[in-house]
RNA sequence: GCCCACGUAGCUCAGUCGGUAGAGCACUUCCUUGGUAAGGAAGAGGUCGCCGGUUCAAUUCCGGCCGUGGGCUCCA
């Protein structure tokens, strides 16, 4: 038979091994880098036989991403066989490929410590270089189960009942041998770039119901160079930390007195805080919105009919006035709902735009709580837009619109997921395809990628999630548009069309950011908490030389202060390059140092925050400099906002 | 919520195999008046997360609680 490796074609015999064709296709080298091969859908083993009708082969070298999976996945076989070794009985159960690495997770009868970790990657090394090959095997589900009902492994017995398939495959390397649907890397040599990173306790297959098991993390490469580069990323994330840096430049702290996941604002990063708040209101303002506010805590039967109460209970807060129950806001559309309800709305009033900075409060749970990432009190940029079925469409595009100016003035790449129609859901089927129909277009009409998440909408409708990347190529959900068809009607929310008839408004839930904490503990991320001069909380600081450049520093300080940017003095008894480091360390983006030279022109002398020296300038010339460097982030969008008032 | 680890000065951390603790930075005072990433000296600062137990004695050992960190359906 024939077969199509990229640009050769190879005379195969039958019953040879997918190895063989790949052989005679490939260089030595490239041919050695293969660590499995595609036919078609269907991925294969290199020690596979060439099946009857694979027509074209294509080498999955180590270095792709289907590679890497397979390596990790791999990797993970050789740690549960070092485990197995070390501690024989501890029951393995799943163990897979994830984005950065691999995990395995074990039942043992006490936790992994730091010291079992070496352990386990000493002997995985010696595993590797013994270079056993993986060999698979196809058997029938009862021999299967019979295989490991023998050797103890209860879990593996669970999920072979849950397989559909009539048999399964086996895989052997060394004297361990596991259930998996393959494929791995040919032996256990091929293995060559990993590490152990942690251990953690993980539910057996997620549910809080079921066993705790030990799951121990790690990572594995297609070579050293880009093992290392991944374990300096960990560093280097480490180091960005907003924890570390929100303390380090006095933004904000949380206490344990106060209560957990609910951050306390310093001076510096409430300023932070207040500007972006304020560019966002001011924005919303020229894109069609009103400002609106609603009250912190609604009575519960308020709760009770947008069904907040029945499916969401969980992760409110309830308090009682005067006998009577209420419960505190963990998202803001009710209020805006009464605001549309408080008149009759003509077909002529709408879109209606209502944009809240709501701060609301969720019952998340004790372990998931993480720095500014996940508070249990948070401020999101929220709307809601009322809008008749026939303006659905220019109403998603602006939003989208909105989110890619305000992401991409921040320097943010980002992803959308589309999530269609669950199982349990409400509303017609026109009402859903409408609203689909009308998120996808317009997607399509912005040029936007989009990845579908089918069945995985709210049940209420159908949404848009958008993913921003940082510098770290980390996702974080940020900004959501959610179509919604049950709280018009609940709280049957109408307006009069041009015939006299009353309709129902179609509503869309908006965020821009998400979450100002969160946004913010991102940006600090991303950016190593260096802020965009417009943002950053002290725009200037003047640097004496000496006490004698005090009067001169004071007069600096009260013109750039009148120009409106933000700035301090530090005529402290220290020497320049003290002051220097210090302002450095806290990424203050213009040093003016004020000594004799400058005092007698008038001057300062300027120093960007990185270290370049741009020398002697006037005042008026150090006002429009910093003036130029707050605009200039927002020449790239639609954006304008004169953040020096 | 669950599993594991951790919790010592404002910050970063050392230390006590049970006898109430120490460094650097920061802070205060003094000396120094110094031109672009740390000038010098002295001083002050801790119920060793909280509560209970064991003990002659607990920051140290044990238990509970609180908080923080890493995880908890990327499916053989």
């Amino acid at each position: 038979m024939q077969v199509r490796v990229e640009d050769n074609v190879v005379e195969a015999a039958p019953g040879s091994t997918v190895a063989g064709a790949l052989a005679q296709a490939l260089s030595g080298k490239r041919f050695k880098n293969a660590v499995a091969a595609r036919c078609g859908a269907a991925l294969l083993d290199l020690s596979a036989t060439l099946p009857d009708d694979c027509a074209e082969l294509a080498p999955v070298p180590a270095d792709s991403q289907e590679g890497l999976e397979i390596i990790r996945h791999s990797a993970a076989h050789i740690m549960a066989e070092a485990v197995k070794k070390l501690f024989p009985t501890a029951q393995v159960t799943i163990g897979p490929a994830i984005e950065h690495g691999f995990y395995y997770d074990f039942a043992y009868e006490r936790p992994f410590t730091p010291d079992d970790l070496a352990a386990i990657e000493a002997e995985m090394t010696r595993i590797a270089r013994a270079n056993h090959p993986f060999a698979c095997r196809q058997v029938s589900k009862d021999e299967a189960k019979a295989l490991f009902a023998g050797l103890g492994e209860h879990y593996k017995l669970e999920i072979i009942e849950d397989i559909p398939a009539a048999s399964v495959s086996l895989y052997t390397q060394g004297g361990f041998t596991d259930l998996c649907r393959g494929p791995h890397i040919p032996a256990t040599g091929f293995l060559t770039a990993f590490k152990l990173l942690s251990v953690a306790g993980a539910y057996w297959r997620g549910d809080e119901k079921r066993p705790m098991l030990q799951r121990i993390y790690g990572t594995a490469f297609g070579d050293a160079g880009d093992l290392k580069k991944y374990l300096a990323r960990l560093e280097e994330a480490k180091k960005r930390d907003h924890r570390k840096l929100g303390v380090a430049l006095d933004l904000f702290s949380f206490s344990e007195e106060a209560g957990p996941g609910m951050a306390i604002w310093h001076p510096k990063g409430e300023l932070v805080r207040t500007i972006l708040e304020d560019f966002e209101r001011k924005e919303h303002l020229k894109r069609g919105y009103s400002l609106v506010r609603g009250p912190q805590i609604l009575k519960r039967e308020m709760w009770e009919r947008s069904g907040h109460y029945d499916n969401y209970r969980e992760n409110m807060y309830f308090t009682e006035i005067d006998e009577q129950a209420y419960g505190v806001k963990p998202m803001n559309c009710l209020a805006h709902m009464l605001i549309y309800k408080s008149r009759l709305r003509s077909y002529r009033d709408l879109p209606l735009r209502y944009f809240e900075l709501g701060v609301v409060h969720r019952h998340e749970k004790s372990g998931v709580l993480h720095g500014l990432l996940r508070v249990r009190q948070f401020t999101q940029d929220d709307a809601h837009i009322l809008c008749r079925p026939d303006q659905l469409l220019a109403e998603i595009t602006s939003v989208i619109t909105f989110v890619k100016d305000v992401l991409g003035l921040f320097g943010f790449e980002f992803e959308a997921e589309l999530s269609t129609r669950p199982v349990k859901s409400i509303g017609s089927d026109e009402d859903w395809d409408r609203a689909t129909r009308a998120l996808t277009e317009a997607l399509s009409a912005l040029h936007m990628p989009y990845e579908i998440n089918e069945g995985d909408g709210a049940f209420y409708g159908p949404k848009i999630d958008i993913k921003l990347k940082d510098a770290l190529e980390r996702r974080w959900q940020c900004a959501t548009i959610q179509c919604d068809f049950t709280l018009p009607e609940r709280f049957d929310l109408v307006y009069v069309d041009q015939d006299g008839s009353r309709r129902r408004p179609v509503m869309l839930h908006r965020v821009i950011l998400g979450a100002v904490e969160r946004f913010l503990g991102v940006l600090i991320e991303h950016a190593a908490g260096v802020f965009p001069t417009w943002l950053t909380p002290v725009q200037a600081r003047i640097l004496t030389v000496t006490e004698a450049h005090d009067a001169h520093a004071a007069h600096v300080l009260d013109r750039l202060t009148q120009a409106g940017i933000r700035t301090e003095a530090d005529t402290r008894n220290e020497k320049l390059g003290y002051k220097v480091r210090e302002a450095q360390l806290e990424k203050i983006p213009y040093l003016l140092v004020v000594g004799d030279k400058e005092s007698e022109d008038g001057g300062v002398n300027v120093r960007q925050r990185g270290g370049k020296e741009l020398g002697l300038m006037s005042i008026d010339e150090t006002i429009a400099l910093i003036r130029a460097d707050c605009e200039e982030p927002f020449k790239r969008g639609g954006l304008s906002y004169n953040c020096c008032h």
